[in-house]
DNA sequence: TCAAAAGTGTTGTTCATACACCCATGA
DNA sequence: TCATGGGTGTATGAACAACACTTTTGA
C-alpha cells in the first residue's frame, strides 16, 4: 500500500515537470488601480489610452509585463506606477490576480492587481500634460455600473479594456471595506502632515459615498487617533470661511 | 508638446511588447493552505513532503503549476486540492500571490496561494493512507513561531519549503479577521445542515485562539443567523454528554 | 449682524461582556 | 443524587447615532 502510494506520488512530481516544460507559461503583468481626489474631492482614476490592439483606443488601467527574474510583483508595480505618475513613495497595495485564460485574446495573461492611493493633487500636472493618453476620470455610480467622466469623455465601465472594469470595482469594494478599520483614507490626505478634521471627514464621505455627521466624527478621530498618539495636534489653525479649523498630523510615515 | 508625448507613449508602448518576449516568461503555480479540525477541534493543516529538488524531503503546502491556457487559477486551484484530497465543492478562495525572485532557487516562480477549509473529518482517511507523503499536522503556536506537529513529527515554520510559513500565517491571519463578519466557519462544521451552537462555537474559539462565552455567543448566532433566516431551527436535539442540544441547519450551499 | 464652518455637550439605542442561575440528561 | 453541558435572564459599560447648541471667523 505505502509503496504504491510512493510509486504514484513520484509520478504525479514527474508530470508537474512535466508540465511546467509542456504547457506554454503564461504572461505576467501588473496592472494598477490609481485612485486621487480632484478639488472637489470626487473620487478620481488615472486611465490610459491604449495605443496597440487588443482593445486599441479603449481606456484601461495601466499595467506592464513583469521582468521575471529581475524584480518582485511589488517591484513591478512601483516602477508601473513611477513611469506612468513619476510618482513613488505613496500607498500601493496587492489587490487580486486575475488569470482567467480567456481575459486577454492573445495569450494567456495573469494580471496581478494593485491598488495606489496618490494624495490631493499630485497628478494633476501629469494628467493635463497630454490629455489624449493619460486623464483622470471622476467615479461616479449609476444604475448600470460605474460612469468614468471628465470634461473631455465620459465612459461607462463597459468601454473598459478587458477585465478592468472587474478590477476596478474590486479596488473601490476592498477600499471602502478597509477605511474602517484601517488607516488608508490618510494616504488621500493632501498634506497628511498638515490637516483638518473636516478635510480627513470629506474622505471618508467620498470613499463611503454616504454623508457623515462631523461631531461624531470629530470624537471618533480624537479618541483613535489623537489620544493614541497616532496623529498630534498642531496646536496650530488654519484659515478657511467660517471658523478657523485646528491643524494636525499624522505620525510615522 | 502633444505630438512630443504621443511619440514617447508609442516607443513605450513598444518596450513593452518587447519586454514580454525579452524577458523570460515566469513560471505560475497554484499553493494551497488546507486547513480543518481534528477530532479534538485543533486546527489542523495538510502539508505534503517534497520528492524532488529544491527543498526535497522538506515538508510544504501542495501545489502545481498552472496549465496556461487551459484553465483559469480557481480552476488550476480546484484540481490541484481534488488531487491531493480528492475533495472537491468546499471553500476554496484566492489569498495572495506572491512573487519574490528568489523565492524559488530555480526560477523565477510566482505562486497564487489560495486557502481551503475542508470541513471535520473529511481528511482522515486521505491523510493516513499514506503517512510517509501527506499528513495532517495540528497547529500550534510558540515563542519562535508556529509548531506543526502530529503523532510522527514535529517541525517548526523555519523547516517549510519556500516562503510557506510565510503563506500559511497569512492565511490563518487572514481567516481570523474574516471570521467575525464573513461565514467561513460554517465551512468546517463536520454537518452545515445538522449542528449544535457549542460545535460552531468550538470552531471560533480554535480560529480566534481564545475561549468566548457560550450564552452570548448563542444570543449573537440567534441574532444573526436564525433571525434573518440564514440558519433555520431544526426543532430536534441531539444527545450528548448532559442536556441534549438543539440542531440547526445552514441554508444556501 | 448674519452666514458658514468649527467645535461642545447631551441623550437614547445598540451591542459586547460578565455572570448568576435553571434545565435535562446519563451514570 | 450529582456531574455535565445546554439554555435563559439580567446588569453594566462602551460604542454609535442623532441633534441641539455654542464659538469664531469673514463679509
Amino acid at each position: 500500500m505505502k509503496e504504491k502510494k510512493r510509486v504514484s506520488d513520484a509520478e504525479i512530481d514527474f508530470l508537474k515537470k512535466y508540465d511546467a516544460s509542456e504547457y506554454e507559461r503564461p504572461s505576467v503583468t501588473t496592472d494598477i488601480v490609481i485612485l486621487t481626489l480632484d478639488a472637489s474631492d470626487a473620487l478620481n482614476i488615472l486611465l490610459i489610452k491604449r495605443g496597440g490592439h487588443p482593445y486599441k483606443d479603449c481606456w484601461a488601467i495601466p499595467g506592464g509585463f513583469l521582468k521575471a527574474g529581475q524584480e518582485s510583483l511589488d517591484e513591478a508595480a512601483a516602477r508601473e506606477l513611477k513611469s506612468e505618475t513619476n510618482i513613488d513613495n505613496v500607498y500601493l497595495k496587492q489587490l487580486y490576480t486575475f488569470g482567467r485564460p480567456d481575459r486577454d485574446p492573445r495569450t494567456t495573461v495573469i494580471s496581478v492587481a494593485y491598488m495606489a492611493l496618490v494624495p490631493k493633487h499630485k497628478l494633476d500636472i501629469h494628467a493635463g500634460s497630454d490629455a489624449k493618453d493619460a486623464q483622470l476620470f471622476r467615479i461616479r455610480y449609476d444604475v448600470n455600473g460605474i460612469i468614468f467622466s471628465n470634461e473631455n469623455t465620459t465612459i461607462t465601465e463597459n468601454d473598459l479594456a478587458f477585465d478592468h472594469s472587474e478590477i476596478i470595482k474590486m479596488a473601490i469594494t476592498r477600499l471602502r471595506n478597509r477605511i474602517d478599520y484601517e488607516d488608508d483614507a490618510f494616504n488621500l490626505l493632501r498634506d497628511s502632515s498638515e490637516f483638518t478634521i473636516s478635510e480627513l471627514k470629506r474622505i471618508y464621505e467620498t470613499i463611503k459615498n454616504r454623508s457623515l455627521d462631523l461631531p461624531n466624527f470629530r470624537k471618533t478621530f480624537l479618541r483613535d487617533y489623537v489620544s493614541s498618539g497616532k496623529v498630534v495636534d498642531l496646536e496650530k489653525t488654519v484659515i478657511s470661511k467660517g471658523k478657523p479649523a485646528r491643524l494636525y498630523k499624522l505620525l510615522d510615515r
